[in-house]
DNA sequence: CTAGTCTTTTTTTTT
DNA sequence: AAAAGACTAG
């Protein structure tokens, strides 16, 4: 692939601070590897240069592309800030001693408890979550935790003593624990680079790249500015109509300051779009006429690529869209796009619930990236806690903790009991665990020491799964989790490597290979491209997002999503009790049709001629799926020709 | 006090 | 749909 003007402008520079303000599809990742490779060819050392990037996707890609221009294996160092931290703060010995790291569930766990206690009931109706947003906010924001809450959570304003105390209750509770959350893994990584003692990586790296530079949170850019403070050599890619991290701290308008944020810097911009269609790319550009807060910009193809019209489908009644997308993805791959090459994108993982169900039973394989991840499902957890105790060299507090909570006749009580002595410095072999669980204890205890093995773990998991799953129902795929998470531990057979791996979300069932549809929250689909791209859920409370106090971001992310699209672009509007009015950012771009309203009549009027009402195609219509407003009840209709048959539906 | 059963709540997005 | 919470038998 050739260069542009600007690219190539980009490729060449030397030295010192620059931003290259590149547009969706302009070739800022294929930018940045080729200026990696021209220094590589420039006689600079491969792990003197440090591409950083925000989501682990993103890293693996980043990657990929640098070694495939390279040619060979390059040791360029790369990954996400978290990844790179965490190593660095382990090369520098400061995750020794590491009693676990405080996750969402951990977090949310923590702080119910906590709000429980009569001294926090006026902020009890607060949900866990939003606390959590407002301590990830502080930490990425630098900012003062009274400011924080008064710019981004104002009804909590009149208990700030409150939520201060909390806030340093859970700092404690970390530090007794010696616990991490995320953002400490960034906090304590810029304090290292800031102490003069420590620059491992401060001093080792000449070149520094960072990706989708619009999603740094200040933090993140403080810890930029100490890691290439020596020789300023940072180059920064970014957009900001792709910025869609607010809630963790990144604004648009952040792009803007690098200039001021790195003295003497350059500044470059990709314009010309090497993706999609001239329609794409229309549409694109008319849903971001209103945009505010962002540097205007238009998209504009680099040569005559033309194509058909975004295509929109209303779905007439419940459940039609997944059909429609079985179908159009069955016809797009007969005229030649391939299953992974056509992607499914949805604002949040919720959205593609049914989809799913109907992929499986219409036999197209698909993969899923974002939403909920493996080693948040708990009992990926528990069986990870159990790894964590028979495998690490160290003990992990938090991690004996949950073993302690899996042993059998080991209830709250004694557990708590158990926690404080343990929290007293007793050892636990001093403690007396009640006859019951010493057996099971036991029995874990002779699993450690012993070598990761594939028999070892195959019995490991039979000891943890009557443990784990208390009731009859059938776990097989859950202990499928359990296989492919001791399966990835026997591949890498080191334990504190394994556990990096799990702290900065591995993906598990590496079947990359496969020819499959992908499934992608918008999120997580950024820098991606695909030939077909499938949109879900175009409507409001969707996309914008229910009670969303950033309408301006939610533009953002379907900006995102439309501009993924290489040729072909279909957007699904739904029509059900939640979602019926189309998303306030494409009604005035659409073909105004009648939206048919769906599940409005009832079991009495039931007959062909009401049915035809809402289907399109009566003949081509096996299945309805009928929602009556006087019985509320879900029933799956079959309408053959003649006869309609009113089944219950228990999907 | 534990461990089952039944009921209620909960979902934005990522590391 | 899945996890947390409430309730109760033993």
């Amino acid at each position: 692939m050739s260069l542009n003007n600007n690219q190539q402008l980009a490729v060449n520079h030397e030295s010192g601070p620059i931003l290259l303000l590149a547009g969706a599809g302009t070739g800022k990742t294929h930018t940045l590897c080729c200026r990696v490779a021209r220094l590589i060819e420039s006689g600079v050392p491969a792990e003197k240069i440090l591409m950083l990037t925000f989501t682990r996707k993103a890293a693996d890609e980043m990657k990929q592309r640098v070694e495939s221009i390279n040619d060979q294996h390059c040791a360029v160092l790369g990954g996400t800030f978290h990844s790179i931290a965490f190593n660095d703060l382990k090369y520098l010995g400061l995750m020794k001693n590491l009693g676990g790291i405080f996750d969402d569930s951990a977090q949310a766990k923590y702080l119910r408890k906590e709000l429980k206690k009569k001294s926090f009931e006026k902020i009890s109706d607060t949900s866990p979550r939003e606390f959590m947003r407002f301590f990830s906010l502080c930490s990425n924001t630098l900012e003062d935790e009274r400011i924080v809450l008064s710019q981004h959570f104002p009804s909590l304003v009149v208990h700030a003593d409150l939520v201060l105390t909390l806030s340093k209750n859970y700092v404690k509770h970390k530090e007794k624990l010696k616990a991490f959350d995320y953002d400490d893994i960034l906090k304590i990584w810029l304090s290292a680079l800031k102490n003069k003692e420590s620059l491992s990586l401060a001093q080792q790296c000449q070149y520094i790249l960072v990706d989708e530079y619009q999603d740094t949170s200040k933090l993140q850019i403080e810890i930029l500015k100490n890691l290439c403070r020596h020789h300023q050599n940072i180059m920064a890619v970014g957009d900001d109509c792709q910025s869609i991290y607010s809630f963790r701290g990144a604004l648009p308008e952040q792009i803007a300051h690098f200039t001021t944020d790195f003295p003497g810097s350059k500044s470059l911009a990709l314009e010309e779009n090497y993706r999609s269609t001239k329609q794409i790319l229309d549409f694109a550009n008319s849903c971001m006429i209103d945009a505010k807060n962002i540097i205007p910009k238009e998209l504009r193809p680099a040569s005559d690529c033309e194509g058909n019209e975004p295509d929109f489908f209303y779905s007439s009644y419940y459940k039609k869209t997944e059909k429609e997308i079985c179908r159009d993805i069955f016809d797009l791959r007969t005229k030649g796009t391939p299953f992974e090459q056509q992607a499914i994108l949805y604002r949040s993982s919720m959205h593609c619930l049914y989809l799913e169900l109907e992929l499986t039973r219409q036999g197209i394989p698909y993969k899923k990236y974002g939403g909920k991840k493996i080693t948040d499902k708990s009992h990926v957890k528990k069986f990870s806690a159990l790894l964590s105790y028979v495998f690490s060299d160290e003990i992990h507090i938090l991690a004996l903790q949950q073993c302690l909570e899996l042993m059998p006749g080991l209830g709250i009580k004694t557990l708590e009991k158990i926690l404080t002595q343990l929290n007293e410095g007793l050892e636990l072999k001093d403690i007396n665990l009640p006859l019951k669980s010493q057996v099971s204890f036991e029995q874990l205890n002779s699993f450690r020491k012993m070598s990761i093995s594939k028999n070892n773990l195959e019995d490991l998991i039979a000891f943890a799964c009557p443990l784990i799953f208390k009731d009859s129902e059938d776990n097989s795929k859950k202990i499928k989790d359990l296989n492919a998470l001791s399966e990835e531990l026997r591949r890498i057979q080191n334990w504190d490597d394994f556990f990096s791996d799990i702290i900065l979300n591995i993906e598990l069932n590496n079947d990359d290979d496969m020819d499959a549809v992908v499934l992608s929250t918008i999120h997580s689909a950024k820098g991606k491209e695909w030939q077909s791209v499938h949109i879900l859920a175009i409507n409001e409370n969707a996309i914008p997002i229910q009670n969303s106090n950033n309408l301006e971001e939610e533009r953002r992310l379907l900006y995102v999503a439309v501009t993924r699209a290489k040729q072909h672009l279909k957007l699904y509007v739904e029509n059900s009790k939640e979602l019926k009015e189309v998303s306030r950012f494409v009604k005035h771009l659409i073909p105004q049709k009648n939206p048919t309203p769906a599940m409005a009549f009832n079991h009495q009027s039931l007959n062909h001629q009401s049915l035809n009402q809402y289907v399109n195609t009566p003949a081509e219509v096996q299945e309805l799926v009928y929602v009556s407003e006087n019985t509320p009840e879900t029933a799956l209709v079959q309408s053959d020709m003649d006869e309609l048959t009113y089944i219950p539906f228990y999907d």
